[in-house]
DNA sequence: AACGACATGTAAACAGTTACATGATTCA
DNA sequence: TGAATCATGTAACTGTTTACATGTCGTT
């Protein structure tokens, strides 16, 4: 995936500029952070994150702070003046259009080979994934109407949402698209 | 993007055994084959295409015709009864939910340094984006009823229904957490 | 002392795009 | 003959994961 846009560094390095910006942590913690169900759209691994935070330390938009003020013999990163300009550059710039490779679809486009009714088993089987992570994802929701009120509650929640309605329609259509293959079988 | 499943190749190289499976074809062609609104759910660049040609074809999974039946200097390949053996290897195992990097929900989420308001452009600017594209999508479901009704055409229109599921869906998004968002500014 | 969990890091591999080089064909 | 387009190819780069290496800390 290329930056479309003229940023000079990577989704990932921003990312992880963004989860600085709120305080300081290693790289242990934003790879916890970020394992957790609240950022199920930002998956990062540790090959990923010593070197992204080595870069921008280089960069001088995130600062090594004295470690051993907590436990651990963690090395913690905070963000810098330039790393807040920068973050600020990457937050107002309205992201593209992704467009994603489904396997799936191509797997039905070319599925004659394979017969109808492995086309239909395809469906089902991503339909029940599907279903699955609908019910975290409700599950999801729930947890969150406990917390706050603030504004990055809100945030959370309208996380929560993009992904409920996107199962809900993916989920639809999977229904729509077996009945239809249904009828070839 | 990882394998998931234990195919021994890639994804892309997959998808392009799937494009042969109907015809012999070149590098070229197939790269048209990919841009052309059909397939608007996997792309791939020259950079790609030629190489996993020759590995293919190292792999006894293609073969090169003799070219110049047809014009032009085209290297035309077709595929194997490996090949095909192969190719309905990956057709029968279902596909795994991808997750996918949400650059938009990373922007909100980090999005109170820059206000509320520039989150709220953000998501209008993805769903102008978006519009455009549902028109675009049922343009190619319009121009879909004109053609046959054999299963590869109604595969064709699944295609592009999900695409329209996917677009509305995101769409209603928007316009929820705009709402929701506006209360905040 | 030994074990498991914690924590950082890196080398190698993988997947893919971009940018460029090269040559063939077509047509004005 | 020159330009445009057709066609193949590759080198360099970007971004990322996997698997491994290393060491630390807490506990028994």
């Amino acid at each position: 995936m290329t930056n479309a846009s003229d940023h000079p560094f990577s989704q990932s390095t921003y990312g992880i500029l963004a989860i600085l910006s709120e305080g300081a942590k290693s790289g242990y913690e934003i790879k916890k952070f970020l394992s957790g169900q609240e950022l199920f759209y930002w998956r990062e691994s540790f090959g990923n994150i010593y070197p992204i935070l080595k870069k921008l330390k280089a960069q001088g938009l995130v600062r090594q702070i004295d470690a051993d003020i907590r436990k651990k013999r963690r090395i913690y990163y905070e963000i810098t003046e330039d790393g807040h300009a920068e973050l600020r550059r990457w937050l107002t710039t309205p992201p593209a259009l992704t467009r994603f490779r489904v396997e799936l679809l191509m797997k039905l486009r070319f599925g004659e080979i394979s017969g109808v009714e492995n086309m239909i088993s395809n469906i089902e089987h991503y339909r029940e994934l599907n279903i699955a992570e609908i019910d975290e994802c409700r599950e999801l929701i729930e947890s969150m109407k406990e917390n706050g009120e603030g504004l990055t509650d809100e945030v959370r929640a309208i996380a929560a949402l993009y992904l409920l309605r996107f199962k809900q329609a993916m989920n639809d259509w999977c229904t729509e698209s077996i009945e239809i293959l249904d009828r070839w079988s």
